[in-house]
DNA sequence: ATATTTGTCAACCGTTTGGTTTAACCAAGA
DNA sequence: TCTTGGTTAAACCAAACGGTTGACAAATAT
């Protein structure tokens, strides 16, 4: 009854780590929270990482390699512009709702420590531009897509797909939904959202 | 020199209040630092505002009372809905460029508290989707717009407009821009979001 | 069989935090 | 002159917090 559950518990611990981290924040977290929800003692929690800065950080990477290499895929793959939109927006509203709290929980706390970013920039295979704004810049060129900036148009992805997550209470406060409206209405997202891009930007 | 400081010494704790809680929300903020920010002692936070909450929460409502008038604006004047989006995306974007921290803030806030929605959404002069649904719907067959839905064309606004403010951070990261590059990007998308949406949606 | 390591726990420790209290001070108004 | 209201520094308090300790039992190694 011990090497099965040291393998276990902390598991435990960094799966009820991610709850309490994700719906609550560093700041908001508490460390005997986590315990609780793990459903160990307070003291396993520093006996498996020590401190409550690298438990979050234990976190906060793991939700990090989750995000990221969903921007990855298209950016690098060699699909079309308009192929990259439609397989990213449904793919990302999908995985998205699976894990709501991941990307306020990331923003937010690269907000808190901007310098968080240049940590994960280094480590992880953070992704890179370059490849995209070539291949944008190419299509217009070659009069498949209207003019436009590869890290403008980036940006229109990013934040049509990303923002209604991160703003979900005050969208469900202006157009007076309830969970399963909202979520009816990500629903309709995973193709109105690549429609609306590929309407403005294609020739 | 008393009551011209009683009445000041009130707005400076509101606005070093203001000044803290943005930038390290409810649960990062400490009350000694909003003192010392103010350059007043602790005891005067709660002579005037009685506890943490209660100073969170004037503050919360001043800087939601900031943000609701924008989308009123957009929402129910008698504009068409390009001058709205127009209209919007230019004055939106020049607002937050003065006041970076408010978005973060009441999205955070609302994330980490989602019943604050029902409590502003009757005081205040929250903002109503219904002129502006009419108005599109109206547009939509006039045959000046595409078929649209109105709620998914005011997503899509806000999330053009906010989100890129919100995910600073990621952003800069992504793109390897400095913070005065960041600055230029952001006056770049006074008229590129609008462009970019009424593209997509005149007919 | 014995010793060592590993996982676990309850209790504890020092510090921080939001909030209170006290005593004194000062300027303005009655 | 006396009261009143804004202000301060300082001490204080109980609760909550992150983190530590020491004991103990189960598994593993010798």
């Amino acid at each position: 009854m011990k090497k099965e559950n040291s393998e276990n518990t902390e598991k435990q611990i960094l799966n009820a780590a991610k709850n309490i981290f994700q719906t609550k924040g560093m700041n908001g977290a508490r460390m005997q929270e986590i315990a609780d929800e793990a459903g160990i003692n307070k003291a396993m929690l520093h006996y498996y990482y020590r401190s409550k800065q690298l438990l979050f950080e234990a976190v906060f990477e793991n939700a990090f390699s989750l995000l990221a290499p969903q921007l990855n895929t298209i950016l690098n793959d060699d699909s079309t512009i308009e192929e990259k939109i439609k397989n990213f927006t449904y793919n990302y509203i999908s995985f998205i709702s699976k894990h709501p709290y991941l990307p306020n929980f990331v923003i937010q706390e690269l907000n808190r420590n901007p310098n968080f970013v240049e940590k994960i920039q280094q480590s992880s295979a953070f992704p890179t531009l370059d490849k995209f704004n070539a291949k944008v810049e190419k299509e217009v060129k070659a009069g498949i897509l209207k003019p436009i900036e590869g890290k403008q148009l980036f940006i229109h992805i990013i934040s049509l797909n990303i923002f209604p997550f991160v703003a979900k209470p005050l969208i469900k406060g202006f157009l007076k939904l309830s969970d399963k409206d909202f979520k009816k209405l990500m629903e309709e997202r995973k193709t109105e959202v690549s429609e609306f891009i590929i309407h403005s930007i294609k020739n």
